[in-house]
DNA sequence: CAATAATATGTGCATATGCACGTTAAATGC
DNA sequence: GCATTTAACGTGCATATGCACATATTATTG
């Protein structure tokens, strides 16, 4: 499955795991570890699949009052090239739900988060 | 889950892809290639779990007529090591079902073989 | 039967990932 | 107010994986 969304991100020149991030940016600032803990991914993960979208200038880092911290935030441009990553997106869900069907992916959706936030708390090295 | 797995796997030795290739070896001999058809997984990502269960004498290459191809059979030691290794497997698969409901699992069983036969004619790039 | 195609396999290389470690800065304890 | 602990972050290193390529052997075709 994620090689099927692959194939179509990267029509736009993205990896899957960038277009995870890009697309939960948004606008509101976050540290490194909040948007982390959000995508359930690893922080030093996170790091380097945010560094291309810093190159290209679709997310900023602003610093704060506290010195450590770096706040992402989505630029304008970066804001344009998401709506249209969102939309290669969704062919590629379409996709998808074409091939295996549009309750069967629905389900599949509800049921891993499910699996996650059971399966997480007994996981003692989870990110 | 995954990570799951390999927490009991690891307390005899193995890595998950390496439990799975011994457990579908079996005694009946076969090449590379349908082992990895087999397994859906990809044929030089076989070559390499292999290499630990050759050198453990679980898993011997004997010649056949064709020269190319290496017929792979699982060795008295190996089913031993097999059985083994299957408890702890199915610790596992208990432990994971006490986490998640067992039907649940038995479903997302079903649903991942689902899934996986009818997306593979659609991938060109599929092992 | 020679030339070409197909098959079975290993290996080099690039990439993604997670952990261990190091560094800087803030918070806390006494 | 200084010492120690905690937090936020980057980076080195190890590993798993898949693709491209190389090699050897069998099949096919003219």
């Amino acid at each position: 499955m994620t090689s099927f969304y692959e194939q179509h991100m990267r029509q736009i020149g993205l990896k899957l795991s960038q277009y995870s991030v890009l697309a939960n940016i948004s606008e509101q600032k976050q540290t490194l570890v909040q948007l982390a803990d959000r995508l359930d991914m690893d922080r030093t993960t996170l790091t380097r699949s945010l560094r291309p979208l810093l190159d290209q200038g679709w997310v900023v880092e602003a610093a704060g009052d506290d010195a450590r911290q770096r706040w992402l935030v989505l630029t304008p441009t970066g804001s344009v090239f998401r709506q249209k990553a969102e939309a290669h997106w969704r062919d590629a869900q379409l996709a998808l739900e074409s091939q295996l069907g549009r309750e069967f992916v629905a389900n599949l959706n509800v049921q891993m988060q499910q699996a996650l936030s059971q399966l997480k708390p007994a996981l003692p090295e989870a990110n």
